[in-house]
DNA sequence: AGCTCTTCCTGAAAGC
DNA sequence: TGCTTTCAGGAAGAGC
């Protein structure tokens, strides 16, 4: 699942790639995904890359030039793609054999083709325009690795289980179940802790926590758990250091207890019952279904 | 405000 | 062995 060092990892081999590469043209496969399949077709061929940013878990393509629909010149605009959970944005020579469910080939003007995959299409592709940025960004919280403390801090002061907050989009950019579970584990923090109630120290090592290990994961290149890969087809190799996610039953690496999976805010999530203490109350710790 | 539930979709894994 | 069923999960929207 591409999260934010996933993600972080894509945009780095993009930008290698595509700034002041012009669009020639493109092909579409299923488009549900796509906001206005229609639109990209129609105004990107001519469009020139420009820049290649990340937003959390979007990637953006910002681009100048291309068609306006009614001949003139297009305004600035960014095409933004969400990779959802199974998808894959590479570069590659147009001849190279395409992933399975290859829906976007962008042929772009130095013979090489970026290609979007994605098998389950639970990714996103829209065009934003300069003055619709703001409306976008406007739905998402701060990047992790930006955020001061106490900027952090009063985020998740609210009356919300922490994991739920880490995972809101809108409350931090970027975060997704892995990197959620793993800080909490190293901060030694419950998931279904209520954010409001976390003391100073623990709200302390949470954010030192999550910064650590997203600069860490970024530096192996992301997780790859899922279909993850980098823009040139990559593995990362931050799922050999997981400490919590995915590792039901097998031993805490710092105490030995089993970790434990549980549902927090519809999601699974691993942590480890004596390390991180159940919150007073009800049997957070239980085993409970879902659905 | 913030929770649960549902929907989207596919392939891997479990079930029979 | 092989077919069928179950299920995970990011985001968004509905309803509570």
């Amino acid at each position: 699942m591409p999260e934010l060092p996933e993600v972080e990892t894509v945009v780095r081999g993009l930008r290698n790639a595509l700034p002041g590469r012009t669009i020639a043209g493109l092909r579409l496969g299923k488009t549900d995904f796509i906001e206005d399949p229609g639109a990209l077709e129609s105004s990107l061929p001519g469009a020139r890359i420009e820049e290649v940013r990340r937003f959390g878990k979007f990637i953006g393509l910002r681009l100048a030039g291309g068609a306006a629909g009614n001949g003139a010149a297009a305004p600035g605009r960014w095409l933004f793609v969400h990779l959802g959970m199974t998808g894959r944005l590479t570069v590659s020579p147009p001849e190279a054999p395409a992933w399975p469910h290859t829906h976007v080939w962008f042929s772009l003007d130095n013979a090489r083709e970026l290609r979007y995959a994605d098998p389950r299409r639970f990714g996103q592709m829209r065009l934003v325009d300069e003055a619709g940025l703001p409306a976008f960004l406007s739905r998402l919280g701060g990047e992790p690795l930006e955020v001061s403390f106490a900027e952090f801090s009063g985020a998740i002061g609210r009356r919300a289980m922490i994991k739920a907050l880490l995972l809101n989009q809108s409350v931090f950019r970027g975060l997704g179940n892995i990197y959620t579970d793993e800080s909490l584990w190293s901060a030694r923090i419950h998931p279904r802790r209520n954010g409001a109630r976390l003391s100073a120290a623990e709200r302390t090592a949470l954010y030192r926590a999550m910064r650590r290990i997203l600069a860490q994961a970024i530096r192996m290149g992301g997780s790859s758990v899922s279909d993850y890969v980098d823009s040139e087809g990559n593995r990362g190799f931050f799922q050999l250091r997981h400490n919590a996610y995915d590792r039901e039953g097998k031993p805490c690496r710092r105490c030995g207890a089993r970790i434990r999976r549980i549902f927090v805010a519809g999601r699974s999530s691993y942590f480890c019952p004596r390390c991180q203490r159940a919150p007073r109350g009800r049997g957070a710790s239980e085993v409970s279904g879902r659905r």
